[in-house]
DNA sequence: CTGTTAGCGCTTTCAC
DNA sequence: GTGAAAGCGCTAACAG
């Protein structure tokens, strides 16, 4: 079958301990033999048995991904696949591997977990979505297993994770907004229970207060879900206030629900802003304002600290590496605002 | 750490032995150790270490999964993610892990592959996206290593595969096309070299032929790839005959292609279709008619095809499973044809 | 700096 | 029907 490290021993003429140490840069190794094994590792064109150097104990090189199923999310939103493109950029320029699982809910989420973990096939788990009070990120921490969280933690201190700056990235929305000469601004949010709402909320309140604004409570709405349904009945609500001129949404399904009021009462004269620049926005008419999330980069980002922390442990070079990183977004403004 | 075989065994009062052939439904054990052991497994919540099971030779139980990394194509069609759903749904169902990675290019594709093999870390592989003269097609048979193609193989007696019916779904929208009082149907294709290509091509000749119209060679148009820019250059040299009315594509890229160049030339009377589905096929105006290819059916064949391919080198049943699966299609009729 | 050895958790002959 | 024991390929003390 598959060649083993015996044989590479061999063809070295040096011990198996040896090629175990090259493979793994081991300090003390003369860089004679160093050179010697890794010829007769390309020579014979080896490659590391995965299941025997994770049963010795070491780092499988794999990182599981848990993913949710919303078969409409996922089919409307480009973040996932683009995520998982970016994980996969980063991890595989460092040689790991990828597992995904695809979780109806969160008791499966955790199901799949303890499965990655118990069967010892993998490093580390990156956890896309993040709710208050998540389950898999109170199991993950019991259990203290590595994890990086897509999404900002309720304990931002203690976890790994990478976001993308909500607050600023609604800030700029609303101050765009308002250099376009808009005035009263209304939000159309979702669940509150969402640390990303939160956010995205406080960065329009720091923004519209900060140009001498003031939204009343009626003018910020927050739905049980991020749907179109949701969408509309935040623009009906909105509706009833005078003078309203625009409406910030943190997410694009929500935009086209009120976009949809608007049409049908024949407001289009206010405008809307998405947030995740899915692929209706674009093609759609009009054109729907957005904010791009970078979902590839949150993904490079997420894969890129967790492996600095797996690589942390088996190292003992104390290499400081940061808890957290915050990506960019991008305002891609379109003919709705 | 996590629970093993060896504690098992001694709740249930057995051998490490007896345990391993309880989890693998051995014949010959009786029905009330049987008991005891599924007892003591639950009871200590226990899951097999993956690894070392691979290790002592048996199947990992994991699926690996090579995607192509076309970003623009990733983006804009739902393909990929929803075959991957699909699999994921069958895959988890059995208990399979599941590793995916995306490739620059048909050389990276094999060094994955390989990696994959010679890690022992995966069971079986699923190719996403076939071409003619698949060198990963060649080099998976070379090895003989279990895998199972989505899309057409070269050899289709001897590969494990899932598609669409290509020639029936182009078959059905000729006909559709017919039946709505075209007549002069031009068609647009990706590259000849692609097997899907090839099928869709047949079942538009095979259709017009049945109804009496024998399309010249000068109505039929294959581009480079299956991009916008080839289906601009397909209408452009299509629009040069007399009395076309109809233009069929292989793929929703082509399509937008088609419709830029007929609406530069104000021939909207001119319908046309396109394939895959995709998400901004529904939200432009026009909508798009297309074909929804059904993807997580075919990953969820494709899983299933592997799977039982897997298990029957197991267990010396000798079911005779199909070598592949024919996955419907549907065609969505919307405002351009 | 490098070799020897034990053992990771599980499967699988080979006995009984 | 079930247990004992060897071994899958690799790593990690422990020697030297």
């Amino acid at each position: 079958m598959a060649v083993t490290i015996k044989e590479v021993a061999l063809l070295a003429g040096v011990s198996t301990a040896t090629v175990s140490r090259v493979i793994h840069n081991h300090d003390r190794i003369s860089d004679s033999t160093k050179q010697v094994v890794r010829d007769a590792m390309s020579q014979l064109g080896y490659i590391p048995n995965a299941a025997a150097s994770s049963l010795a104990g070491k780092n499988p090189k794999t990182i599981g991904i848990v993913l949710p199923n919303n078969p409409g999310e996922l089919f409307k939103n480009p973040f996932f696949i683009n995520a998982m493109r970016g994980i996969s950029v980063y991890a595989q320029s460092k040689g790991y591997f990828l597992l995904y699982s695809f979780s109806r809910d969160e008791q499966e989420e955790i199901d799949f977990i303890q499965n990655y973990i118990r069967s010892g096939w993998v490093s580390g788990i990156i956890l896309l979505a993040s709710r208050e009070h998540d389950r898999c990120v109170e199991y993950l921490n019991s259990v203290s297993f590595p994890f990086v969280l897509i999404g900002r933690p309720e304990d931002p201190q203690h976890t790994y994770w990478v976001d993308n700056d909500n607050f600023q990235a609604m800030y700029q929305v609303v101050n765009y907004l308002i250099d376009k000469g808009y005035r009263k601004i209304g939000f159309v949010g979702g669940p509150p229970t969402f640390r990303v709402t939160y956010d995205r909320m406080t960065g329009y309140r720091q923004a519209m207060n900060n140009r001498g604004f003031f939204p009343e409570d009626s003018m910020v709405f927050q739905g049980d879900d991020f749907s179109e349904e949701s969408g509309y009945l935040g623009a009906e609500r909105l509706l009833t206030l005078n003078g309203l001129d625009a409406i910030a949404t943190t997410d694009d399904q929500l935009a086209f629900g009120v976009l949809e009021k608007l049409h049908k009462e024949h407001r289009e004269d206010i405008a809307v802003t998405g947030f995740n620049n899915t692929v209706r926005g674009t093609y759609q008419h009009p054109g729907l304002t957005t904010v791009d999330v970078n979902a590839d980069q949150l993904g490079e980002r997420a894969a890129q600290l967790l492996i600095n922390l797996l690589e942390q442990q088996t190292s003992n070079h104390q290499i400081i590496t940061p808890n957290h990183y915050l990506v960019e977004t991008q305002l891609i403004p379109r003919d709705t605002a």
